[in-house]
RNA sequence: GCCUGUAUGGUGGAAUUGGUAGACACGAUGGACUCAAAAUCCAUUGGUAGCAAUACUGUGUCGGUUCGAGUCCGACUACAGGCACCA
């Protein structure tokens, strides 16, 4: 039996004695690859089985890498700043960096454990001044090229904590720690300018292999959107605002205008009745946090100002609004509402009851029931449909064309100055006899169509309105014979009507009538819109931004969602910002011979009344320049985030005192070739890396525009039940260290591997990780058997063999180590079935092996007589030729059926196999009686006979 | 609401460019070994009917393309993750 314990001790200790794992950075003979794991925090709890799979995944390729010849960096260290510590140190009063070195020490030992290749000597801890001196040093040329600034700003102050939280602590309002409540408040802040970074993050996006869910994740926050600022005069005052729109072609429906409440103007424009009432909601509006504003999402909720701004292309009086649907933190903080074309604009002016004018519709031309002849000519149309209801059942009013067979609502011209309604009601009449209506209206969307009628001979052009409603009984009166002799009347229900219905257009206004009408927000054709009357959208846009430039109205304008990065917390363990305030209100950086500035040891580690917690440290805030000028250091500390921005390049030179990264280095080694982490960076830490490192490649800094070539995100592991294990971790608690004890590392690592794909979430099984352990014991009773082992090769394992070794090698390639492992079980399998296995074969198999299993690897090559590590010998290669076998299995099938499966030799040809397929008993039996019509043969793999 | 995924046996999951659905494993059942159990080895295992050969059926639902669809196209449903008044 396998003793995994002595087994699993003995190499770890060997690879530690031996620095087996240590990479030579300056060795440029060999290729490199640089295969990178999220680091950790260093929590107390240790590992959990989510950190085993991503870190399993990457010990694999990189051991497979070292085997192909690359020379491998891949490295380990600690992300170690972070609240836990934080809080330990404020209950306790004892620096963090003991309790941190602690759980780093305990989290080695986990790592050591299971075995992963780690080079230790790359370690890099964020909390380590020797570390963070060149974050430090790093902001300080961002803070030097305008790239990091004071700036005054709204934030998310969070009163228990005593601390700004970035967006992504906070979660519904709340903060992320603790669940305490958040509310904006506007304070001086230390900010990255990130929207100077948008459109190269945008454009790297392009350039590297990533999920593809996460490059989008990053696009959307970055959020681009293309439009216009356009400029609207308030009456009765000298002043002008500025709106961002996208819809710029839109400006003849912009019926109101609307403020963000915090708006500058808001005050200054209140007419003297409704100030009372505009205070009143800015005060509602101020007290309200973040969640309770989208909590009230579903209705809309404003105040009129009395003030009134002037439409720039029509001259029109259009009231000016408050509301907090509209940001004052994106784009200009005010917007011109076109309730037609938006659908929060569209509830809001239902809400208030304001005007809504349509000036797109939508346009079926091309879609109608019959096409256009180019030989006829074309006739401009008003027409009405009808959409009524019956008056008892659920069913509505349809007339079936007999000639054309199609079936329809009532459609006809409206005539003079008939009002469509007028129009309807004459129609409906004429065609079907019924005269009692009740509700009629007409829906609040026109349309397009262009069709060629027949009944006339010329093409129509027609301007389609709907009147909807129904009939309060179904009294009727004659109608004439001929009417009688077009069409019929039918009364569909409801469900079949978009079926049966020819007309696309009238399908379209049901559905619509059925889910309620709304904001119009496709393209289509421009109405009541002057200039730009008959253009579509993307005609019209253009159209529109080159009037208002003409004029000073307006230019064409990109607007992000991105915003600054708030880059300080008021914290105490986070690294400390290199910035004095002087007495004359000057603002300087540190010199680089300062640095690193350490945080220093203080007795009350805890922020009082909002305050950083460096406001403790009396002493260390005092700053005096050379020439006398005093000042007081910054007190707040950067982000988390700050470290781990940047550690993919230090792993490289990580004790470098020079420089972050010798520059040589970091031009071989980077990018990185591999990067695997959870899914919920996706925004955070992997946009932060990409802003820092842009910054630094425009600096000659850093060799690559993008650090990270390939990202993949392990999934999930849930509980046994499938279920997740808590809101906050919803990793499954397991201790890792607990399952290596009592199952070995290699059978951790084996069924972390084999569960299923690596981006899955996928449930926890201890009957699977039985199962792992199973074939972990299995190979071992194999393979260490000498009596199985021949030295001499008779062939039979041949294709079992070089199956496994190209089917292993690709899939570690591509990371689906499921698939690998279920190939090295088939092999497996073969073996026992043989009860022997070459020799030649049992090494290149257990070299595969000990990527996913490495203890048992080298202990089986030892016995194997080596004395080496098997971690450098060269990967297996395998024989194209000895993966076929001279006879395949052919299916016949007949009428894609499967009949039978005919075993033949190799490319047998086309012509033999079909003799063969007609003559085979089952076969026969289904083609009794029946006409062959074609016959499918594809080589070595199916024969499909389609019969009639 | 929007975006992105996913959907295959009792379970986790396999299936090149469309070409024999269910690899591999877990579980279950039976057998060998054993005084017995565990471990191990061997066999069977999608469903329905049948002693059986075999037949029919089967990849979330409905439809389409094709000689042939888990795979491609269209509509829908459910679940998971993300975003959420972004003008």
């Amino acid at each position: 039996m396998y003793d995994y314990k002595t087994i699993e001790q003995k190499w770890q200790k060997y690879w530690q004695e031996n620095e087996t794992f240590k990479t030579d950075v300056w060795d440029f003979s060999k290729p490199k690859y640089y295969v990178l794991d999220m680091f950790p925090y260093p929590s107390g709890v240790g590992l959990h089985a989510g950190h085993v799979e991503g870190y399993t995944a990457t010990d694999i390729v990189s051991r497979m890498k070292r085997m192909q010849g690359y020379n491998v960096l891949h490295p380990m260290g600690y992300d170690s700043f972070g609240l836990p510590a934080e809080q330990y140190a404020v209950q306790t009063g004892n620096h963090p960096s003991g309790f941190t070195e602690k759980n780093i020490k305990y989290f080695s030992e986990q790592l050591n454990t299971l075995g992963f290749d780690y080079d230790w000597s790359k370690m890099i801890s964020t909390s380590d001044p020797k570390y963070y001196k060149w974050t430090q040093w790093i902001f300080k040329e961002l803070y030097k090229d305008g790239y990091a600034k004071y700036i005054d700003m709204p934030v998310n102050w969070c009163e228990e904590l005593g601390t700004v939280l970035s967006n992504d602590e906070v979660i519904d309002g709340k903060s992320e720690r603790g669940g305490y409540p958040v509310i904006r408040k506007k304070m001086k802040q230390l900010c990255i300018d990130q929207p100077k970074f948008a459109e190269r993050l945008l454009e790297g996006l392009n350039e590297i292999d990533w999920p593809e869910s996460t490059k989008e994740m990053q696009a959307h926050w970055i959020g681009k959107s293309i439009g216009a600022h356009v400029k609207f005069k308030i009456d009765n005052h000298d002043l002008d605002f500025t709106v961002f729109t996208t819809r710029p072609d839109t400006l003849y429906g912009a019926t109101y205008c609307v403020l963000a409440p915090e708006h500058e103007y808001v005050d200054i424009i209140t007419t003297p009745d409704k100030k009372e009432e505009v205070l009143e909601y800015k005060k509602v509006c101020a007290s309200k946090s973040d969640l309770e504003r989208t909590e009230l999402n579903k209705d809309k909720t404003g105040v009129f100002t009395g003030a009134y701004a002037i439409n720039p292309v029509n001259d029109t009086k259009i009231p000016i609004y408050i509301s907090d649907y509209v940001l004052a933190s994106y784009g200009t903080g005010a917007i011109m509402a076109v309730p037609a074309h938006d659908e929060r604009d569209y509830e809001f002016a239902k809400k208030f009851n304001i005007p809504i004018i349509q000036v797109l519709a939508k346009n079926f031309i091309g879609s109608g029931s019959s096409e256009v002849r180019s030989d006829k000519p074309m006739t401009e149309r008003r027409v009405v449909n009808a959409i009524i209801k019956h008056p008892t059942e659920d069913k509505y009013l349809c007339v079936n064309n007999k000639k054309y067979n199609w079936i329809d609502f009532v459609m006809g011209g409206i005539e003079g100055k008939e009002t469509p309604i007028e129009a309807a009601k004459r129609e409906i009449t004429e065609e079907t006899g019924y005269t009692d209506f009740a509700d009629l209206r007409e829906m609040e969307f026109i349309y397009y169509d262009t069709f060629y009628a027949a009944h006339k001979d010329v093409n129509r052009h027609i301007t389609c309105y709907t009147v909807v409603g129904k009939l309060k009984s179904l009294e009727q009166i004659a109608i004439s014979k001929e009417e009688q002799d077009i069409a019929d009347i039918k009364w569909i229900d409801k469900e079949n009507l978009i079926d049966t219905l020819t007309n696309e257009a009238h399908k379209y206004s049901f559905s619509l009538l059925m889910k309620g009408e709304g904001a119009y927000t496709d393209d289509g054709t421009h109405i009541n819109s002057d200039i730009l009357n008959g253009l579509n959208k993307e005609e019209a846009i253009n159209k529109m931004v080159a009037w208002l430039e003409e004029r000073g109205l307006g230019s064409k304008k990109i607007n992000y969602k991105f915003r600054e990065w708030i880059f300080a917390r008021q914290r105490y363990w986070g690294e400390p910002v290199p910035i004095v305030h002087l007495e004359n209100g000057e603002d300087i950086l540190l010199e680089d011979k300062e640095l690193p500035l350490v945080l220093p040891e203080l007795k009350d580690y805890k922020g009082h009344n909002g305050k950083a917690p460096l406001e403790n440290a009396v002493e260390w805030k005092t700053y005096v320049t050379e020439n006398g000028i005093k000042g007081v250091r910054e007190t707040s500390t950067m982000p988390g985030s700050a470290g781990s921005s940047w550690y993919y390049l230090r792993y490289i030179d990580p004790n470098n005192d020079k420089e972050f990264c010798n520059q040589e280095l970091a031009k071989h080694w980077l990018p990185v070739d591999l990067y695997m982490g959870g899914p919920e960076h996706a925004v955070g830490h992997l946009m932060y890396s990409r802003i820092w490192n842009n910054y630094l490649y425009d600096k000659g800094l850093s060799p690559v525009k993008e650090p990270f070539k390939k990202l993949v995100h392990q999934g999930m592991i849930l509980g046994e039940n499938g279920i997740k294990m808590g809101k906050r971790y919803p990793e499954f608690a397991i201790d890792p260290k607990d399952i290596a004890a009592s199952y070995g590392a290699d059978t951790l690592r084996l069924y972390e591997m084999f569960m299923g794909p690596i981006e899955d979430s996928k449930p926890w099984s201890s009957k699977g990780v039985e199962g792992a352990k199973k074939f972990v014991d299995r190979v071992w009773r194999f393979f260490t058997n000498m009596e199985n082992i021949t030295d001499n090769n008779d062939g039979s394992l041949d294709k079992a063999y070089h199956t496994m070794v190209k089917k292993v090698t690709n899939d570690f390639e591509t990371l689906g180590f499921n698939t690998a492992i279920s190939q090295f079980m088939v092999f497996v399998n073969v073996c026992y079935k043989t009860m022997k296995c070459p020799k030649v074969y049992a090494e290149g198999f257990i070299k595969m092996l000990s990527c996913v299993t490495p203890h048992l690897g080298e202990e089986i090559w030892e016995m194997y007589g080596h004395n080496n590590t098997i971690a450098y010998e060269p990967w297996p290669t395998y024989d194209e030729e000895k993966l076929v076998d001279d006879e395949v299995n052919i299916a016949i099938s007949v009428n894609g059926k499967l009949r039978n499966t005919i075993k033949v030799a190799l490319n047998t040809e086309e012509e033999v196999l079909k003799d063969l397929a007609l003559k085979d008993e089952k076969v026969t039996k289904y083609l009794e009686g029946k006409e062959i019509v074609k016959t499918i043969i594809v080589p070595n793999k199916i024969i499909n006979i389609v019969v009639k």
